[in-house]
RNA sequence: GGCCCGAUAGCUCAGUUGGUAGAGCAGCGGAUUGAAAAUCCGCGUGUCCCUGGUUCGAAUCCGGGUCGGGCCA
């Protein structure tokens, strides 16, 4: 067992993070890591905050949920809209309340964004307003891009300005705060540095073949255990809701545009580049040991 | 058995009048602080079915095979 996470026991528990790509195995080892501890789970996961998308989202088991303690699962409505920002608001309190009770809290998910956040603290930037996101999705991208180079040369020239997403951000950032985003994003970048010395946490690496036929595996589960009847269920769901992986390709299974073969494959397929994605996230954070 | 069509990247396919090949998807690598399971950027990975021939030169033209599909018996 890793002896790293049991230097601070009896004293303040400190946090431990279990993070990885999707299909790793993180649930099993946060059930691991609270029995040995004395730990709570806590859910870093931005899809399985949701009631209703449990088995579409791999949302831990009634059964394993029995086991020890679990926090902030199922605690959205489908409709409900949710960013890394209010994730950290939510997520924060009941760290520090497992910690008061002095048990650990182990921290378990793969959303690296929602994780970034509650280990780095917020930039001192605004959060998204969806109006004026909305005015800025209406303009052509040549168009935002001209108009973030004129009011923050420097944001420009390291924003990946093909990328409507991160320029849109950068815009509203200027525009909402009057003040230009590269000055306040640096801000951030030097305090958050000493941050991580402090943090401890693992990372679930497993090698390529053995990921896919976990997802794949675990793909098939789902389709039988109950995700197309999850899917046909939810009829209000929140845009950011509509982004889970099988949500979009199981609607278009049940209004007959796929087969279910084909619907596998798809979901299979965005799996495998979703855990791609978060592999060169969680490679990026240093402080995490691997596992 | 006869005739016809097809065989090119992991998959589906494109390939001009002969000049050793390229798209989509998949895959691989990367970026990424309030949409992140999102969004974006980069990379072609090849016994062109086999074999003999024509040609300076064949994925491409000709002969013979093999496999798959279709039609006629």
């Amino acid at each position: 067992m890793n002896s790293k996470s049991c230097e601070t026991a009896g004293t303040d528990p400190k946090a431990l993070y279990i993070c990885g790509p999707t299909a790793s195995g993180k649930s099993a080892l946060a059930l691991e890591m609270a029995r040995e501890l004395d730990g709570e789970i806590v859910n870093a996961d931005a899809f399985q905050l949701y009631r209703g998308l449990e088995i579409v989202s791999a949302a831990p088991s009634p059964d394993e949920r029995s086991q020890v303690p679990h926090h902030l699962y199922g605690v959205l409505a489908p409709t409900e809209a949710a960013d890394a920002g209010s994730y950290m608001r939510m997520a924060k309190p009941v760290i520090a309340e497992i910690q008061r009770r002095g048990k650990t809290p182990i921290v378990t998910g793969g959303s690296g964004l929602y994780l970034k956040f509650l280990t780095h603290g917020p930039a001192p930037l605004p959060a998204g307003e969806p109006e004026l996101r909305a005015q800025l999705d209406a303009r052509p991208l040549d168009d935002l891009v001209d108009e973030l180079t004129r009011l923050d040369p420097v944001e420009a020239a390291r924003t990946a300005l093909q990328n409507r997403r991160f320029v849109s951000r950068a815009l509203e950032i200027c525009l909402l705060t009057g003040k230009q985003a590269s000055t306040l994003r640096d801000q951030w970048e030097t305090q958050t540095r000493e941050i991580s010395a402090s943090l401890h946490g693992l990372v679930i690496q497993r090698s390529r073949p053995e990921l896919h036929a976990r997802i794949a595996a675990r793909t098939r589960a789902m389709l039988e255990g109950g995700a197309i009847e999850e899917v046909a269920a939810l009829t209000e769901v929140s845009p950011n809701c509509e982004k889970a992986i099988g949500f979009r390709e199981i609607r278009s299974l049940l209004v007959g545009e796929t087969d279910r073969g084909t619907c596998e494959e798809l979901i299979n397929a965005a799996t495998r580049q979703y855990a791609k994605r978060q592999e060169t996230w969680f490679r990026r954070e240093k402080w995490l040991s691997v596992r």
